[in-house]
DNA sequence: TGCCAGGCCCTCTTTAGGGCCTT
C-alpha cells in the first residue's frame, strides 16, 4: 500500500470547549507522517496568560505551576504554523482542533493552506461495530500500543496516528485498494456509512 | 443575574431533539 500524503497529525489541550467563549491552548502536540512513517514531532507546552481551573488540571495533567514559565500561545503557534507548513492535517474529533487552531492563529494574523481530515469520522465509518469512537476506545479496540498518559497532546497525537495509519492498511486491504489518498478520505468522511462500501468499492 | 460549544449523525426527522466526541 502506498500513502503518498504527508499529513500532519495534532492534538491540542486547551483550557475549555470553546474558543468563541474564551478558552485558549495550553499544549500542542503533532507527528509528522511521510509515505507512513513518523518524520518529525512537534510538542510545546504554552501560558494562556490565566489560571486554568482544577478540571483541566485533574484532566490533562497539566498544572497552573507547570505553565508558569514556558512561552506564550503567540510564541508556541507561531513555531508550530511554521511546523506545519503547507501540509494537511488530522485530529481526533477534528472540528475541535480546527476551531482553536483558527482561532490562536487569527490572534497572530497568520493562515495556512492544509486541508483537515477527521479520524473520529472516518472511524464512525469504518469501525461501526466499535464499543464506541472515543480516542482511547478505539486504540483498545484496534489492539494499539499505549504506553503513556492520555489527554496530553503528543500522545494523543501518537495514538491518532497509530489508528490513522491503522485505518488506512483496513481500508486498503477491505476494499483492495492500492493506494488511499488524503482526498478519498475526505470524501470518505462525508459518505453515508451505508454508501462507503459502494464508495471505496468504486476506487 | 444568568448566560455557558459546535458539528456530525440518527431517528419516534426535515415546522426537532438528543447523543456522541473534543477540553
Amino acid at each position: 500500500m502506498k500513502l503518498a500524503n504527508t499529513v500532519v497529525i495534532l492534538d491540542f489541550e486547551t483550557t475549555g470547549l470553546s474558543p468563541d467563549n474564551g478558552d485558549r491552548a495550553i499544549e500542542i502536540g503533532a507527528v509528522r507522517i511521510e509515505n507512513g512513517q513518523i518524520t518529525d514531532r512537534f510538542q510545546e507546552l504554552m501560558n494562556p496568560g490565566r489560571r486554568i481551573n482544577s478540571f483541566i488540571e485533574d484532566y490533562t495533567g497539566i498544572t497552573n505551576n507547570m505553565l508558569k514559565t514556558v512561552s506564550s500561545c503567540a510564541d508556541v503557534m507561531t513555531r508550530f504554523h511554521q511546523f506545519i507548513g503547507d501540509d494537511n492535517l488530522v485530529a481526533h474529533n477534528a472540528s475541535f482542533d480546527k476551531r482553536f487552531l483558527d482561532a490562536e492563529f487569527k490572534r497572530l494574523n497568520l493562515d495556512y493552506s492544509g486541508s483537515f481530515a477527521c479520524s473520529l469520522l472516518v472511524a464512525r465509518r469504518i469501525y461501526q461495530q466499535a464499543p464506541d469512537h472515543k480516542l482511547g476506545t478505539l486504540v483498545r479496540y484496534k489492539g494499539l500500543d499505549a504506553k503513556g498518559d492520555f489527554h496530553r497532546a503528543l500522545f494523543d497525537a501518537e495514538m491518532t496516528t497509530k489508528l490513522w495509519l491503522i485505518m488506512l492498511e483496513d481500508m486498503s486491504e477491505r476494499y483492495n485498494l492500492a493506494q488511499v489518498s488524503f482526498d478519498m478520505i475526505t470524501k470518505l468522511s462525508k459518505k453515508s456509512k451505508s454508501s462507503i462500501g459502494a464508495f471505496l468499492n468504486a476506487q
